[in-house]
DNA sequence: CATGAATGAGCTTTCATTCAT
DNA sequence: AATGAATGAAAGCTCATTCAT
């Protein structure tokens, strides 16, 4: 009658709060530090719960940076200046999240040993945070403001990457940041 | 003969060979999955060898880190498009060497943690390297090169950064990469 | 066939092929490392289910322990050394399938700790046996074959045991073995 | 100058005082159920001074059941007979001490998943008993007692196994029991 | 000084058993 | 009655660090 399944339901929150642990101790402490225990601990279950859920330490890992994703507004100022000062801007900010950083960190140092890690994480937030901004250069170029011979993809590198480099500078990005980069960018590659 | 203190000498050669296998393990591995043991085992000499020189695993890892000099040649190219570009292709090739990145990735990771890592990377490898390519522009800048107004450093955390954000995309950086990027930053900042 | 009493499980088929399959389970792996989780996956229903009708592992164990029975063609050569022999072929032939011998193995490592394996294993395999072969000699005994003081206690346990023996030494026990085995037995009780 | 080796010397009790408590656990629980966690308290030490002797818990259980020997006084009664049953009567003694057949049960319990125990515990105990029994026979064989044409693997194997036999009924052997047995055997070989 | 031995604290993973639907 | 979910309690193994020679 009902299409109820059988057996004791799942409870819903638990695999997000599992999850949002994860993720956290992920960022916090980098993955080999993470451990299974006090993300158990954290989220209120006990381990075999996690464990009937992922297989193991790297599969939940991994499932926690697949639910990151780009959630930022858009942005749209009507002008590709602002645009992409916009995004930057935005980039900045989630970097600048609590252990932002140190997320990209972790993926990156087990490159060798878990690289689902990094597979996913270019998957999930870097692919799409360059194909924004590559989306507006290129209805820039459409709309021909560009010079045509300039590198879209040294750009995009460009404008994410000054983030990046400042971070490992001095863990600090003044305010004017994006607005600076995006003004050399912007002189480098615009139709005279 | 020798003045030689009482006592057996400490062999240089040893703490020598100690520091790189940890530098290689470190970077090979990252800083929580290196282990004293394996350090040993592959510098041929026993644990409390080195905690006799170093007293914990976050100071092997810290001296290890070290040891890394800017060892990179300088580049003269007479014109500062070309000493840019050679910096920036120095830069490639000493981030592509295995393990590369995993090394700014551990350090990354363990700010939290170990920030003695990260501070020291950035003195003796970020710093010396963004001192490198100050320089150029500052002399382009004295030479009235330079539109005056521009950011040098905006400048030149985008010249390094395109390269990490590149790498973050594909773990690949395709042979013209700097010269695209320098062509963008340098008709970014150039006097027209 | 079955006479089903009032108050029996539903589904007498479920019964059987947990207890199939946790005896195939306990032979194949022994009982410690015999696990509730595959036993209720390979039989196809799920923990509860067995937890309803058994109330430990032990208790399953042991029931699945209790359906053994020595189901072994009636040997009927008409001659005592001839219906020896061929119960001492038999024999071989059970233990010589898949794990018959782990299954005795695991019986007797549980002794101190599940002693019902043992005592349930005696009563359903082991004394039949036994049975079989006092049979045939008591009777032959009736006949004046024997030799009237010998032990039949011990001629019963040189004939079972030699297979065990020789299994202890060798894991393969070859063809002619229970007519060697027999006939020293024979030639050790007839009367002359 | 001095021969002594570098390095805190190992206590030499200590691996004697692990295989013993070891041996012990593995008789009176079966390899499964032995944990090096209570090997480890019972023995006084931690677990890492285990694991720098052994390289995992099956290399250890091998390596007590190594230390078995048959350290059975060498029996001589000067004639056939005697020198059987003394023989027999000291494997019962044997087999009769706390957890004797509990760790012959777990040795083919386990034969599918550690068959490094059956095979060492055929050499170091099996082989060797087998061997005491069959130079006894085939010395009376050389005397020219026996009948040309028994087989001496068959006699051997009934001698031995009638204990497993008998215990695998009862768990207890009587007095007279070695006595009948090789009687019977005797009886069953000798020539006439 | 250098070595091999020892250890406490943890890590990932598994299991018998019980709960909630 | 049957299911899938949940759990406490290990188990095997490893690591940074210290000890004894």
């Amino acid at each position: 009658m009902e299409d109820r399944l059988p057996g004791r339901p799942r409870d819903p929150e638990t695999e997000r709060r599992i999850l949002d642990v994860a993720l956290a101790e992920l960022a916090r402490d980098g993955y080999s530090r993470m451990t299974l225990d006090s993300v158990a601990a954290a989220a209120g279950v006990s381990k075999p719960t996690i464990y009937r859920r992922w297989s193991s330490k790297a599969d939940l890992a991994t499932a926690a940076i697949e639910t990151l994703r780009l959630l930022e507004p858009k942005v749209d100022h009507g002008s590709t200046v602002g645009d992409l000062t916009g995004t930057v801007e935005n980039f900045i900010r989630s970097l600048m999240r609590p252990n932002g950083m140190s997320l990209i960190g972790t993926v990156l140092a087990e490159e060798g040993h878990t690289p689902e890690l990094l597979r996913l994480f270019r998957e999930r937030l870097v692919a799409p945070r360059r194909q924004t901004l590559r989306t507006i250069l290129e209805q820039a170029k459409k709309r021909g403001e560009l010079r045509p011979d300039v590198s879209l993809d040294a750009a995009v590198a460009m404008l994410v990457g000054a983030v990046y480099a400042r971070y490992l500078a001095s863990s600090n990005v003044p305010p004017r940041f994006a607005r600076d980069v995006v003004e050399i960018v912007w002189a480098g590659i615009r139709k005279l």
